[in-house]
DNA sequence: GCTTTAAAAAGTAATTT
DNA sequence: AAATTACTTTTAAAAGC
């Protein structure tokens, strides 16, 4: 009798934000210890942060791309280390940057098993991708919230493409009543 | 003017040659599979259908094996990007996806796997392709049943009908008690198929099914001690 | 489309012990 | 044969090929 929306754990945040300012990330690349730059790569630089953990592609113009973080306060404790630390190499930063949610991956448990061949056609192969030979997931579009759910067959399932903190919630409330109108779950 | 009907003349003979390489490429991969000329038609439609709706774009000729017609494939994928008709996605890629639908819609299904082994292009793109004309074209093809894949695996394994309605029949109890859900449809066959040969004493090893299979004789242990189970053995 | 980052889910596979 | 590592899927942004 536990509600499938209380088991919702964010598992991942992905943000973006910019100091308003161009960079050289060769000499930041000095600069910042730890920091990984590898432009024949890729051209962003990467810098981890580890309280708490989370990942920041700083790039040339000033964007930054923070992910990894566990929840959006995360997010931007991670963000503002980032920024003390260029304004401790002397470099300009914004009073306080706006900082975006692009996506939230969330995880949760519906509590039974699903026949996931059932469910693929209930929910209609149109929306639905389901390829066990080549993923144990289904793929699930959904349009209200409109994120993806990858749903297994133990019940477990992820939710990501949100970007606000409710997507999720409504997300599973969602798709636990479309299950059970299904006659699908347990 | 004179040029816009030259570009037209070639354009056309372009998208013939495209169409006239995909249908051979379809059917050289389809002989390598053993597939059925029935089936070779329908991927025939398959591959029209996408051409018809413009899907063959976005996607680039990753796949090498024979240096001979990887070049002609070069020769003809530039040729209509030139004419602005394919722009980037891959005859190969489309045929062998159209050729892995075909089989599925048909009942006979390939695993990705086999189609990669007859294909030029890597399995990894095989799928992606298949998975994006299966939702422009609206396929919507159920998901693989297991067995379909009985009698094939069977047969290469010389195993009597016995074994293979015994296969069937523990492919389907254990499917009921829900085991099926996000198991490999070739893996959880090769087990059921091992298992059938124990219990009608026409053995065979799990390395002898896997190689048919094409899975590990880890998966085949995995999902062959849940089946027993299921259906009340051991 | 690709490149990089992170994270969960569960299955499969390749290595290592 | 069990344990480890690694890859499959989805999502989003960044700059550039």
């Amino acid at each position: 009798m536990t509600n499938p929306a209380d088991s919702i754990e964010i598992q991942n945040v992905v943000a973006s934000t910019g100091i308003g300012q161009e960079l050289d990330l060769e000499a930041l690349a000095e600069d910042l210890p730890g920091a990984d730059f590898n432009p024949d790569n890729f051209p962003g630089l990467v810098y981890r942060t580890q309280e708490p953990k989370a990942a920041a592609l700083i790039f040339r113009s000033g964007k930054i791309v923070c992910t990894g973080a566990k929840s959006i306060d995360d997010v931007h404790e991670a963000l503002g280390i980032i920024f003390e630390k260029l304004r401790g190499l002397q470099i300009p930063v914004e009073d306080d940057p706006e900082i975006t949610v692009q996506n939230i991956v969330s995880s949760a448990d519906l509590g039974h098993n699903l026949n996931l061949n059932a469910l693929a056609i209930g929910l209609g192969l149109e929306d639905v991708e389901y390829e066990p030979e080549q993923f144990p997931g289904l793929v699930y579009r959904m349009d209200e919230p409109e994120v993806v759910i990858l749903l297994f067959g133990s019940g477990k399932i992820v939710i990501t493409g949100g970007k606000r903190t409710d997507d999720a919630e409504e997300a599973v409330e969602e798709i636990v009543e479309r299950i059970e109108g299904l006659g699908l779950l347990g | 003017r004179l040029r816009k009907w030259q570009e037209r003349i070639r354009t056309k003979d372009a998208g013939e040659r495209n169409l006239q390489f995909a249908l051979s490429e379809i059917d050289r991969m389809a002989s390598a599979l053993g597939v059925p000329r029935s089936v070779r038609e329908v991927a025939s439609v398959i591959y029209r259908r996408a051409l018809n709706e413009d899907l063959i774009r976005g996607r680039s000729i990753e796949g090498v094996s024979t240096a001979a017609l990887y070049a002609a494939c070069r020769v003809i994928y530039r040729r209509a990007l030139n004419e602005d008709l394919i722009r980037g996605r891959s005859i190969e890629g489309v045929s062998t996806a159209a050729l892995y639908a075909a089989c599925r819609q048909e009942g006979i299904p390939r695993s990705l796997d086999e189609v990669a082994d007859v294909s030029r292009v890597p399995q990894k793109e095989i799928g992606r392709t298949y998975r994006y004309i299966s939702q422009e074209l609206g396929l919507e093809l159920k998901p693989v049943d297991p067995k379909q894949f009985v009698p094939r695996f069977a047969s290469a394994l010389q195993l009597s009908e016995e074994v293979q309605s015994k296969a069937t029949e523990i492919i389907d109890v254990s499917a009921e008690q829900g085991l099926l859900s996000g198991k490999s449809p070739t893996g959880f066959a090769a087990a059921a198929i091992y298992a059938a040969s124990l219990l009608c004493n026409e053995k065979k090893t799990q390395r002898e099914v896997a190689d048919v299979a094409q899975v590990t004789e880890v998966t085949i242990r995995n999902r062959y001690q849940e089946q027993i189970e299921a259906m009340g053995f051991r």
